[in-house]
DNA sequence: GAGGCTAGTGGCACCCAGTGCCACGAACAA
DNA sequence: TTGTTCGTGGCACTGGGTGCCACTAGCCTC
């Protein structure tokens, strides 16, 4: 046998991803239909929204995993370290690319960072990501998820990493790590840099 | 003369909105379509999409005139304050609302910090907020807005606000203002609360 | 090998958001 | 009275997303 049901659906899947990625980076995302996508992963449009509820979400791939990532992280992150620092590493171990995949990631935060229907719809992944750290912070506070220090710090750090991938994106040199550094550095000292 | 053809324009336009929030409030975005706001509303379907360019923009309302205010306020602030207070300062006065104004302020808030579609709309909102804030934090410190500093301090300042925002909504107790200033002073601190 | 069960697929019809086009009527100007 | 302009509404169309059903490929059981 040559292939399972399973690894034709992870093929299917990656062939989709690529078609999305490339039409949307090549065209813009709203001068692309489904149907269009569909027909150059060799799929009907009815099969395409079957492996992605949203056209927007053919350009995430696989997030709920990467959150799930950065949740087991945390979890099992060592709780003597700063709070912060802990979060920081974590942000830093999640998007830790190979040089090989760094293509497609800037293709894909390109896309989800200036094409405004998927900027829209990228609010939608952040609150995932916002949860996950405040339920961190609750932890290690021992407060709720829904006080506003929990949801403040998940937020403002979110913040701090997407900050750190746009000039990441708009700049052709400093590492993504480099740049989500320096944006927890400044958060956790209270902006140094403007020089109060 | 009982109205001239501007003021019936800005009748028509608070029953949209007045229509819109209560319509979306009792039964959910979703489930309304633009027909039924714009029914209630007393007007055709095509006339609601020239007031609205979205059925999600009927809920912001004035939306720009905030932004712009916003703007005003931080280029007219006091230099010798330091960027964080100055930008404190703003938030809290454009959100200065009189009571009378709070049920509507939390009705919309409510909506749009909790209906999945239009907690993706407000990303856009948002990104105008961020630039202004940004293009601040660029005059003050002398850099480019594209920079990381100014853009970090946007996003998070933003993400401040709206974690404030957040908590306002769920507590029904304390004032705005106390929450948007416990907010900026745990992040101007570097976040003092997690006893690092 | 025949018959049944299951899961993935595609086609079809439908709803709804949003848009371009045009026709109509009211206000206003000449 | 005759244009002209502007706001409105109707109509038709595109495209995202969904429910439903039929088909088929695999696979299990006897």
């Amino acid at each position: 046998m040559t292939s399972t049901g399973k690894e034709q659906a992870e093929a299917v899947r990656a062939r989709v991803e690529r078609a999305a990625l490339d039409l949307f980076t090549l065209r813009g995302f709203d001068a692309v239909t489904a149907d269009e996508v569909a027909d150059a992963a060799g799929i009907s449009r009815r099969t395409f929204f079957r492996y992605h509820p949203t056209k927007a979400d053919a350009v995430w791939g696989d997030f709920a995993r990467h959150v799930a990532r950065l949740d087991r992280l945390l979890r099992d992150a060592d709780d003597s370290a700063p709070v912060l620092a802990t979060i920081c590493r974590a942000y830093v171990d999640v998007n830790d690319y190979g040089p090989e995949d760094l293509p497609v990631l800037r293709q894909r935060m390109r896309l989800i960072l200036t094409e405004p229907a998927l900027q829209a719809h990228s609010q939608l992944r952040y609150a995932e990501i916002d949860r996950v750290v405040a339920e961190h912070v609750a932890r290690r506070t021992g407060g709720s998820p829904a006080d506003l220090l929990p949801r403040l710090v998940g937020a403002s750090t979110r913040a701090a990493a997407m900050t750190a991938f746009a000039v990441w994106l708009s700049e052709n040199g400093a590492s993504l790590r480099g740049h989500l550094h320096r944006a927890f550095d400044e958060l956790t000292q209270g902006f140094p840099s403007l020089s109060r």
